[in-house]
DNA sequence: TTTGTAAATGCGGCTTAGTTGCATTAAATT
DNA sequence: AATTTAATGCAACTAAGCCGCATTTACAAA
């Protein structure tokens, strides 16, 4: 668990719980964004559902994680990679997969167009469709 | 109510009832999009909460309307312009406003690259930010 | 116009995601 | 070891959305 040491130091104010550690633990072993739902599933013998939401709340301020809305308005979660509490870069799309429900985050750019009189903050795009595993 | 009864007329299945032609009204009248939630709260004195689940359902399936997620999760809808129940087209983005919740259909061609080894189907695209009410 | 039938509706209850308040536990600092 | 305060567990709550079933109603056929 060496990273997750060095994450916390930077995190400052989150205590290294065992509940912590193990939230920490599925993001840096899984590459693919999580929902809330499989994570409470995966975490229920370890932790009440409460501090899952909780212990995710948190990890987003920190910059540690991202959280989108997936095809079915379930919220996901995936690691950030150069996010921290102060500057978040979020804005790469998601892609589900409509047979497995798999997500994953796409370092792809998207170019958004101005919108005429309207300011843009952020986007939330999500690609759905067969991944590589169900399309064989 | 002129325009319903075209419209009643390609849809084939669906009977025109009180229900049916109040809530179409909504969206021949507003062309933003409209949340579930919204629409239940504006129609509860007509009919029942489940009733508008199916109706928005029956429009969905016949094109008369597409659904999307809100940055909330929640259920929206928008009227279809070019789509029947055969023919889907509704890769358009949408716009929600931050400040005042409000969510629009832009009429914008966003170009999604090809990503490797997977096959798109369909885009969820929403931009966040100010509209043009609240910029001012 | 009346009648038959299948679609549409109302109602009540249910499921599930997500939140909140409060008492208790435990990490970190001294 | 004592103290402080973040973190957790628990139970109850809210809200979106769905389902089954009895009843009503639109519409087509007689």
């Amino acid at each position: 668990m060496r990273l997750s040491c060095i994450k916390l130091v930077f995190m400052g104010i989150i205590r290294k719980t065992k509940s912590v550690a193990a939230v920490l633990q599925i993001f840096e072993e899984q590459e693919d964004a999580q929902s809330v739902v499989h994570l409470i599933e995966l975490l229920k013998d370890e932790m009440n559902r409460t501090t899952v939401y909780r212990i995710l709340d948190r990890f987003e301020k920190d910059g540690i994680i991202h959280s989108f809305n997936g095809k079915d308005g379930l919220r996901w979660y995936a690691k950030c990679h150069g996010c921290d509490s102060n500057h978040h870069v979020d804005a790469h799309p998601h892609f589900q997969c409509t047979e497995c429900d798999k997500v994953e985050c796409l370092s792809l750019e998207i170019e958004i167009p101005q919108v005429k009189n309207h300011k843009i903050d952020s986007t939330d795009i999500l690609l759905m469709g067969q991944c590589e595993a169900c399309r064989h």
